[in-house]
Order: structure tokens, then C-alpha cells, then sequence
DNA sequence: CTGAAAGCGCTAACAC
DNA sequence: GTGTTAGCGCTTTCAG
């Protein structure tokens, strides 16, 4: 497999009999070549089939077009995110490199650096930590987790950093309540890593203060009993149920920390001979396609993931093109209530 | 925000008195350059968090350090493989860019361009049409569909390009051994894309050869009314569930696409009164992490599809580095047969 | 052992 | 209008 000999701006030019500047100006669109010899340079290229080297531009421009995305991990929770993502770029001449974090402060600053040492137009991420942005000198939006809310007292917080998120507040507030009106204090609820030293972490105490705030309008004290933790895997789910089960009632309401979990936590209760919904009224959180498909078919809280990729993904091209003033872009989703037959 | 001026050699040479070209070395970890300097030089280059510019060096080089990833989509089913690739990569200094191809020939070679011009030192990839890849000068690791066997006879095919794959045919053999020892000739079957002129037809149809080839060891006459083609989303999962249970007896065997798509086709058949496993057993394939979770457990065939991205990747990495002599490498893995509750 | 200098492919300021 | 040229940050050869 001999080396190829890849074609330059140089040899277009040789070839067309001008100079490397011409063909360049005509590449990027200039209009002070005329009409012929464009036509002329456009045509050896195509012929050439000459690609422009993208470390050589970026290296001249500072920029290179490419827009980092950061994710804490491969499973399939960001897929559509990450299909918004994809789907806004493609009409923009950005390439994404997805880099994930495994949810680690460590590997999310060394995913930073490299990065940075493309060095990247801009940066979308789903953070871990939010003091790995600290230095980071590009334009970054973040999605899906941020701490936009007082994880305390769910109050909104005035921030200066570009999100896009759901209301998981609101979310939680309303899944809550529609639990409270089939089965009144009896309500149970899954939550993810309580570590609020993390942005998942925060996420999931905002999400606590919403189901707080629909116990409270509806009077019914907070229990702390009623709450399981670090439910972070399928399995987690499952011991959770089972630790659940050892201390409530036959009938109850459970909102469990996500759709995925939900298959989990569902198949644990039917083996232990728990009927849904007579027995149980379970509700999801996200509205994965195959919420509606498994039996019985999901409860759940809607959130628009795909629009939250393309949508923060919009943000931060306009903000990279337009060399924006520092004015934050914020955008909050508000999530839906979707009723199937799980509750 | 003021642009922050990056740190090059030139600043920590200046600052530690010395050449670019000592800092360089030193970098490089070339072992001409004293320990005294080299201690100076290094402790200088980390105060000044110093990050190499990747743009500059792959123009210098004529190699960038990134490798390519190709993937048909960014819906769930490559995760595992995405993780492999992620977690070998790790160990190495090389980092992936993700770039999806909707099964679609004209992103595939958009992207291969986009890769090329990058340019990135290697590329893996889940291929849409091998003509794509024609002219690409660097070298490519194929993972997971690859016209590894004649589509029509199952026969293995002798090709001169490197691959990882799953045995589908054997997968598929075996899957429909066990369903015949169950339910004799009443054994279906439903298949993603029919189009052989796409690696994921032709995939496809190397399984239905592994099918016709368990039907032959048990002298049974193959039916083409018993195979559902095009099974490509949870939506056409339970479309064909309908149109099968038309011409069907209570009582048969059924093999699906993959697992996620199991979980629509088994809540089509339950909605329709059939119990499983005693009126129909099913098979899947994949082995997700959630096929023992759902109800009933789900049969199937496992795939290491994580150990198929780490494998991938590490034949890539060592053809890259080891400027491979063109002896190609060809890694089939064997799927295994497990047993849950759907059968 | 050290540093000066060339040049990777490209763009844009500037001269013709 | 068109071409010449400097230089982006880095590595590496080669002369000192």
C-alpha cells in the first residue's frame, strides 16, 4: 500500500496554470476571481479530487470547525441528544467529536484538554463538574444537567453560563401530584446518585425538591423513608424494589428515576406477585420509545431530548458565529405528563 | 471575553531560557536533552498548563492521533461497541471521532471524506456499502457487518480486508436448532433489511442462510412464507406481529431481528392473547442487558459486542502503528446460545 | 549536547 | 485581477 500523495492547493494550481492563492480564494468562495478561471480551478479539483486539509486551515484560522461533545458515558440515555446534535450540524459545516467522561471529574478535564488542543470551535456537554469549565476559553453550552434550580429550595438560580435543560423540577412536581391524587402520601420515589458534589447529583435533589413541592401543596409531610437513593443501574432498580418492598403496603405509587430503571423495577414487583397498576402505580421519567411498547405499557414524564441536542447545538453555533457579547443563552424544556397503563 | 493567548514552545522556551526545539524534545521524551533541563523545562510547561496544538503537529506529522469511528446510527444498539472502542482507546494516546452515516451511502462517503481531510491515522467502521471505502488510504478495521460469508450459501468468503464480526450464520443456526426442537418445521423468522446491496442486507441474508441451514440439518423444507423481512424499527417489530398472527397456528416459534425489537413483538403477541413461552416461543439477538430484566426473560443470542469494539480497535491501533505489512486481520466471534424464559 | 532553520498546507495581507 | 509571501505551532535534520 504505497502512500498516497495527497492534493494541495499547489497542485490544483500547477495544474490550472495559476497561483495556489487564486485556487484558495476560489475554494473559500471569493469573488474576486472571475467567472472562468473559477470554473476552470473548481473543475481540475473536482477532478483531482482534492480535499483541503483540515490540521493546515486550523493551524492558519486558530479554528478548525469541529465542535466537541462531551457526554458522561455511552449508554443509550443521550442517544437522542446526541441524534439532535447530529441533525443540527449537518446543515452547518461543524463536525462533532463525542468524547465521554464516565461520569469522572478526571476523565472530564483530560477530555477538556484534548479538546482544547484541536483545538475545538465550541463545546457541548452534559457536565460532571462544573469546575472543569473554569478555564475553558471556547464557547460552551450545556445540556440536560445543570444546576439551574437551588437543589434545596428548587428556586431558579441566575447563572451566566449557556443550558439547555428539562424542568426535571416541574417534572417531578407533576408526576408527583398525579401519584398523590391515585394514592394520597403513599408515594415513593427512586432518585439517582445524592452526591451534590456532582451535577448529576444536583439534578437529582432538584428533582427531590419538586416532589417535595407537590407533598407540600398538597399537605402531606415529607417522609424520608420514602426516598431511594443512587438508583444508577438496572440492577440498583432491582435491589431497590426489593428494599422497597420490605417496608410499604401492598398498594402504593413509585416513581422510579428513569424509563430504563422502570423495566427493572417492574419485573421485580410482578416476580414478588405485585400487580400493576392495582397494586402499584408506577411512573417513568423520559419517555423512551419503548416506554409505550413494554407491558404494562409506561407512565411517564415526557422530556424533548432530541430538540435539547439541536436546540443547545443551535445555541452554540450562533454564539461561535457571532462572537456573541456575553449575553447567557438559557433554555428550559418543560416536561409532559404522559398517562399510558402502568398507572 | 478576551481571547486567551494559547501557550506554545516558543513561551516556555523563553521562559526557561533554552530552544523550541529542546522544549520539543523534551516533550517528545527524546532522552538527548539533560535531566536538569528536562526537569525545568517540564515543570515550566505544566505552571503555564501548556497543551500541544494538535492542528500544528498533524500537519507536521502528517498523522493526527485521531482515530475515525463510523457507526450507522446513533440509536442504542452500538453502545457496547462504542464503549469497547472508547475503553481501548483509553490506553493509547489516540482519541475517536464519531461520525454517523443514517445507513446511508452518501453520508458514509461524506464522512470518510470528512475523516480523510482531518486527517485521521486509521478508521473504524459499521459499513453502509463497501464501495465507500474504496479509495481510503489509511487503514480500516470493519466491525460487526462485513460480507464475511456468501449471503446465498453461508459459505465463508475469502476478502482481503480487515474485520471484526459477530458469527450471525452460526447465531442463527443454532437459535433455530432450538426452536425446532421445540416446535419443529413451525419456525419463523424476522429479518431487518432485505436489500443485498447493503452490508446490513447482506447481513441480514448470511442469517437466513444460517437458518436454512438448520432447517436442512433437520430435513425440514425451507418456506419463505415463514420469513418477515425489513423488521427495522419497534414500529415494523409489531406490524409484522400482526400480519404473522394472520397466517399463523397458536402454537410456533419465532425468531426476531434483535432483542430491543422482542420487547414490541412480545407485547403485540400478549395483547393478542398468546402467552409465552407456552403458546410461542421467541428468540432474540444481541443479549442486551435489559433481556433478562424484561417479562417474560428473553432467549437469545449473545454477541460480545463489547469485546468487539475493544478488539477492533486494538487490530486498528497495531496496523497503525506497526505499518502492517497488508496481511489482513480477520477476528469472527462465536455467539452463544442463552436460555431464559421466552422459550 | 544544543539551537537554527526548513517546511507541513493553508490563508490573507499586500504588492504588482 | 493576480501572484508573492509571511507565518500559524510544531518536529526534525543538521551544523555548531
Amino acid at each position: 500500500m504505497g502512500k498516497i500523495k495527497t492534493v494541495r492547493l499547489l497542485d490544483i494550481a500547477t495544474k490550472a496554470g495559476v497561483s495556489v492563492s487564486a485556487v484558495s480564494k476560489t475554494m473559500n468562495g471569493s469573488d474576486e476571481i472571475p467567472e472562468a478561471t473559477r470554473e476552470k480551478i473548481l473543475s481540475i479539483a473536482r477532478e483531482m479530487d482534492y480535499h483541503p486539509n483540515f490540521s493546515a486551515r486550523s493551524l492558519r484560522l486558530g479554528r478548525s470547525r469541529i465542535i466537541g461533545v462531551i457526554i458522561p458515558n455511552n449508554d443509550f440515555s443521550y442517544n437522542h441528544v446526541l441524534s439532535g446534535i447530529s441533525k443540527a450540524l449537518e446543515e452547518t459545516d461543524y463536525t462533532p467529536i463525542f468524547i465521554s467522561t464516565k461520569d469522572d471529574p478526571k476523565y472530564e478535564k483530560s477530555a477538556i484538554k484534548k479538546l482544547l488542543s484541536i483545538p475545538v470551535d465550541g463545546i457541548l456537554s452534559v457536565p460532571v463538574s462544573m469546575d472543569s469549565y473554569k478555564n475553558v476559553f471556547v464557547p460552551v453550552v450545556f445540556m440536560s444537567r445543570y444546576p439551574y434550580r437551588n437543589p434545596r429550595t428548587g428556586e431558579p438560580v441566575r447563572t451566566n453560563d449557556n443550558y439547555v435543560v428539562t424542568d426535571d423540577y416541574e417534572g417531578q412536581r407533576i408526576a408527583t401530584t398525579e401519584l398523590i391524587k391515585e394514592c394520597g402520601g403513599n408515594v415513593y420515589i427512586f432518585l439517582g446518585s445524592e452526591n451534590t458534589r456532582t451535577v448529576a447529583g444536583i439534578k437529582e435533589h432538584i428533582r427531590l425538591s419538586g416532589y417535595k413541592k407537590a407533598l407540600e401543596e398538597h399537605d402531606i409531610p415529607f417522609d424520608e423513608g420514602h426516598v431511594y437513593w443512587n438508583t444508577t443501574s438496572l440492577e440498583k432498580a432491582c435491589e431497590n424494589t426489593q428494599m422497597l418492598l420490605k417496608h410499604v403496603e401492598k398498594s402504593f405509587g413509585l416513581m422510579v428515576a428513569n424509563d430504563y430503571f422502570s423495566i427493572g423495577v417492574i419485573s421485580t414487583l410482578q416476580k414478588n406477585g405485585y400487580s400493576i397498576p392495582d397494586d402499584v402505580k408506577i411512573i417513568g421519567f423520559d419517555d423512551l420509545e419503548m416506554a409505550s411498547y413494554i407491558s404494562p405499557s409506561l407512565t411517564t414524564i415526557h422530556c424533548a431530548r432530541y430538540r435539547l441536542g439541536s436546540c443547545a447545538t443551535q445555541h452554540l453555533v450562533s454564539i461561535i458565529q457571532s462572537k456573541n457579547t456575553g449575553e447567557a443563552i438559557q433554555t428550559i424544556f418543560q416536561p409532559k405528563f404522559v398517562k399510558r397503563s402502568s398507572m
